[in-house]
DNA sequence: TCAACAAATGAACATATGTACATATATTAG
DNA sequence: CTAATATATGTACATATGTTCATTTGTTGA
């Protein structure tokens, strides 16, 4: 009996992939930045500035973001605009909310 | 301009309250426990057996989900049984694993 | 009432994580 | 080339988190 569960149970190892995503959105900062470019492509003074944090802050939350593909970069000259790398982003914030909303 | 962005930004109370909810998520523990609750409700140490997971971590991690409200909880006898409280668990759950797939 | 069992809880400990400060790297302007 | 600016990175530290072991609570059956 346990052994269908398990059976149909996604693999452990894509399981703890998983949670490392979630665990991603699970800081308030960094929910904060793919908050803010939500609305626009920025840079990384201009996040900072936005959220009141440091920028040595911002920018190694940023690249926890782009380690796990969230955000992507535009270099132009000294700046690096900062923006989501994709739609899912969107739909997995938006599910949360609605969860908390409810 | 910057204050156009913040404007258009969710309260940050929301945000934070937000990436709880995901930092829920966050553990590969629950999230192993979540997956098995999708496919059947069950008892602690049905939890345990499955996962091969101590009782009290499997019963500590369970308070967590509780207090989340992403599982309810059941008695009968001596057992509790747990389920998934709603939806949009599944949802969540779906969002974050068709990001990974992609 | 007592023994057996299921679950919950408390405390301690090791580990993980986020932030700040300092510094390095890279790019542009002069 | 040098100074100024934007970003990235290294390190240290305080805090948060998950797990284990031990114990408690609650329920059933003898």
């Amino acid at each position: 009996m346990s052994e269908i569960i398990k059976d149909n149970m996604p693999d452990t190892e894509l399981l703890f992939e998983l949670a490392d995503l979630f665990k991603v959105f699970g800081d308030s900062t960094r929910i904060r930045i793919i908050c803010a470019l939500f609305e626009a492509e920025l840079p990384v003074y201009g996040i900072s500035e936005l959220l009141g944090l440091e920028q040595s802050t911002v920018s190694h939350q940023l690249r926890i973001l782009r380690q796990n593909k969230l955000v992507k970069v535009r270099k132009d000259g000294k700046q690096s605009f900062y923006s989501l790398s994709d739609e899912h982003v969107r739909k997995i914030f938006d599910m949360g909310l609605s969860h908390i909303m409810e």
